[in-house]
DNA sequence: TCAGCAATTATGCAAGTGTATAATTTGGCG
DNA sequence: CGCCAAATTATACACTTGCATAATTGCTGA
């Protein structure tokens, strides 16, 4: 008879998060039908019991782990403006570029989206999840807005926000699908001129530099 | 012991058709998860085992129900453009017009769209099936920018699809997402807002009409 | 050190799934 | 009419799923 699973005991904070990332992970890569209790467990190294006892049932696992998801992808978004920059323009700039660079434009990120989205139209609690997410996002673009000539009237501000929500919403989903092999930098280009256009000021000149990406795996000098 | 089923015989095409309208049914009211082949065979009105007769699986079914559903959503967006129309501005307001507008923009399409874009990441033959209908519609607008001013260049004009693209994807999702309740027509006026300054050519005067709702359901005068 | 409790594993279960196969009915054709 | 292939129904099966419950183990505090 084999002998029984040896364990650590972790904080409940700890396993919590793990389980979490454990589910995302097993949505991402094989889609929601493949992220069953037994396979999120086997990613995370424990057995299904443990879910249940932190979770009282897969759906509010899933809950949490969109609600982390969405949470955490904002919050890279906004984080990549650097807060000294005062310029609308180019903190508008900022933010797009962003948006459409990794790590917010990636396969991952956007299969998870589609993965949750679907699910977001049978269950309303998770529709209220993809509410709360999708207000904080679009005021964030309205705020960044406010200050740009051309937003003098309200109305005309939130006409320019839902045009450019749905620009970079729209770029983001496409950039990300394996098969249209842009150039990394292509839909950046493409996004500032077009909502350059849209808010009728230049924005390309503001673009940010891209990461780089020799430098990625380095955590000091060589 | 109860008497068994009464039945009619159809023909292939007209079965084949009837199963495909049920389980895109089945998928828009209730998930991808609910359409299971028992329920789809009971929207149909006949027993599951005919599911299997004609459809060798029920990803078969699942790859033709997306097909139909893609095809005939390009095909009302694009039969929404008059033929005698000719003002290259004026088809284009014609086509995004109709893309945000009913039957095309609805939550039952986005719905449904939600619903296969997710499975597409895992299967193979279904992201075949996006790549094709992906490309026609993307194609499209190309065709549609190809005559109009500030597209000579191919760069330029691949660039502006892009953008309208993306545009015109982000709009429609976020317009059929039943919590944001925008007025019908608002949408449209956004889009060919964005959309004239994207490609610097006023589309807003060109806007068509929307149907008129009060005939809807007439088919001929009173 | 050791008892006790929470964390974790192990096992079982009822429901639902897709699919395979056998049994019947239907409609057309001679 | 009567027959036969094809269409359709009915039944069964093996498998997976989420969840419940019992059995153990690791940790901590006295």
């Amino acid at each position: 008879m084999e002998p029984r699973k040896k364990f650590q005991r972790q904080g409940e904070e700890a396993r919590r998060e793990q389980l979490i990332q454990a589910a995302l992970e097993a949505i991402a890569e094989g889609g929601f039908p493949q992220a069953t209790v037994r396979e999120i467990a086997l990613r995370a190294g424990v057995t299904q019991g443990l879910i249940r006892h932190y979770f009282a049932s897969k759906e509010e696992l899933t809950r949490e782990a969109y609600r982390s998801f969405m949470t955490e992808m904002i919050a890279k978004g906004l984080g990549a403006i650097p807060a000294e920059l005062t310029d609308p323009a180019a903190r508008l700039a900022c933010f797009i570029a962003a948006t459409l660079r990794p790590p917010v434009m990636t396969h991952r990120q956007v299969t998870l989206w589609t993965a949750f989205i679907h699910r977001t139209r049978s269950h309303p609690d998770l529709a209220e999840i993809h509410n709360e997410t999708y207000v904080a996002y679009r005021s964030t673009i309205q705020a960044l807005l406010e200050r740009m000539p051309g937003t003098e009237t309200r109305s005309g501000a939130r006409a320019l926000a839902i045009a450019l929500n749905g620009l970079i919403d729209g770029l983001w989903l496409e950039g990300a699908t394996e098969e249209n092999k842009f150039d990394p930098e292509e839909i950046v280009d493409i996004a500032l001129m077009a909502a350059g256009r849209i808010v009728e000021v230049d924005l390309l000149s503001h673009k940010p530099a891209p990461a780089d990406a020799s430098r990625h795996d380095r955590k000091g000098p060589p």
